[in-house]
DNA sequence: TTGGTTTTTGACCAAATGGTCAATCGGACG
DNA sequence: CGTCCGATTGACCATTTGGTCAAAAACCAA
């Protein structure tokens, strides 16, 4: 089962890579990251504003270029002028992802106050899912379905990363400045917790009712919970 | 924006309800939810565990009607022989789901040992995150994008037993028998760290790497954890 | 066996969709 | 003003896909 994904049948050039490509000489004009025209750059920023829109509210395979185009008021062959195929945009959408989405992680300080580092992490986390929750979702759409064009991103740079930072933490729990948590599952736990307001708005805001702010409230308690979780 | 989501145009009679239909007369042989033949209840079985595992995977505008009948062995004309619709089974499937995915709340009994009743919804919730996860894909997928088929089952069902065990778990925090947390933002936190083991499995094993078990690790984090946040 | 009912399917259809292309438009520069 | 190159688009195409239908097959009771 699981057959045919994607009907382009033999291209080998796709780009999945996620990872920041080398711009070949052969590239045609408008294809490069670096836009050469003003209005280049105005219109590649308002096509993956449109389809970060689209794809984040109905997945890749849910999302149609004319719900793109549409989205950013160009028409559809316009749209593809500016990017080589509808799995281009959607590749784009996600490298970009990953480093905003890493950048408060990057941020955890070995030399900070432990306990106020990972406050700050949780903090930071929860202002992403408050101001950017198009991107949680379609990093979330991305994963739910098995992450088939981020997994190598997943397995070295997010790895690498998330090793890295363990061992800071490890590191502070050995000396007993904070609580003797598993590293690596306490960074779980504030993805899930954090994301989940951004992930799962609809559903947070279906059982709270209409009057309460959920992201001002969470604050509130996920500092709490932090705060208990990590007290020595 | 966010024009045409579906292609059915005009009928007003799709069953998005996510309530038990009442068998109508009307109905031809095949669609009753209490299949009279035993090969009509095995092959409405097949058909959903089929379509849980594609939907699932693909969500449901990637999954396609060819896809669950290979997953199925039935032919796809055959498949709309027992489902009207590829919705339909859509359908069926998310009803299906919040009642199994609900039973563990409602076993919180008002009348044992609060932190005792809490660990073990905590570890429940994980247990069918374990057993589960397809059902707790299809349900992230859904509610992710908005939950387009389920906000009345949402905001009617689901808020209305949050509200009831949240009123039980205040009482427990005001007679000082757990500590003073927010009970909605509680279950959300049980929800988001239980469900994020399921629906970000490819992540949490590619951080991970291959010789860690996830699940088994989780219990015992989340164990603590919440041991540590409810402790009075 | 026979006759009726339930199941199954090959062939088909209309709409949607990703993508192409030749032709046109527009503006900046000489 | 004219030219040239980047930007734009209407028309079009091949494939996919949800769904239909009439006919065949399998099943079953009498």
């Amino acid at each position: 089962m699981c057959a045919q994904a994607s009907p382009p049948k033999d291209r080998a050039d796709k780009e999945t890579g996620l990872v920041p490509r080398r711009a070949k000489a052969s590239d045609t004009a408008m294809a490069q990251h670096n836009p050469r025209t003003r209005i280049q750059a105005k219109n590649r920023e308002t096509i993956l504003d449109a389809a970060l829109e689209v794809f984040s509210l109905h997945g890749f395979r849910g999302a149609t270029l004319d719900m793109i185009a549409a989205q950013a008021g160009l028409s559809k062959p316009n749209l593809l002028y500016y990017f080589p195929s509808k799995e281009a945009i959607h590749v784009t959408l996600l490298s970009q992802l990953m480093d905003t989405w890493l950048d408060p992680l990057r941020d955890l300080d070995a030399g900070g106050d432990p306990i106020a580092e990972l406050r700050g992490y949780v903090r930071r986390k929860l202002e992403l899912s408050r101001h950017y929750p198009r991107q949680s979702r379609l990093f979330a759409n991305e994963i739910v379905q098995g992450a088939p064009r981020m997994q190598a991103a997943l397995a070295s740079d997010l790895k690498t990363l998330v090793d890295e930072k363990s061992a800071v933490i490890r590191g502070w729990a050995k000396a007993g400045r904070i609580a003797d948590v598993d590293p690596h599952h306490l960074i779980f736990s504030i993805w899930a917790l954090t994301q989940h307001y951004a992930d799962f708005d609809v559903q947070v805001r279906a059982v709270l009712g209409e009057a309460r702010d959920p992201l001002a409230e969470a604050e509130g308690f996920l500092d709490t919970l932090f705060t208990r979780l990590l007290a020595p």
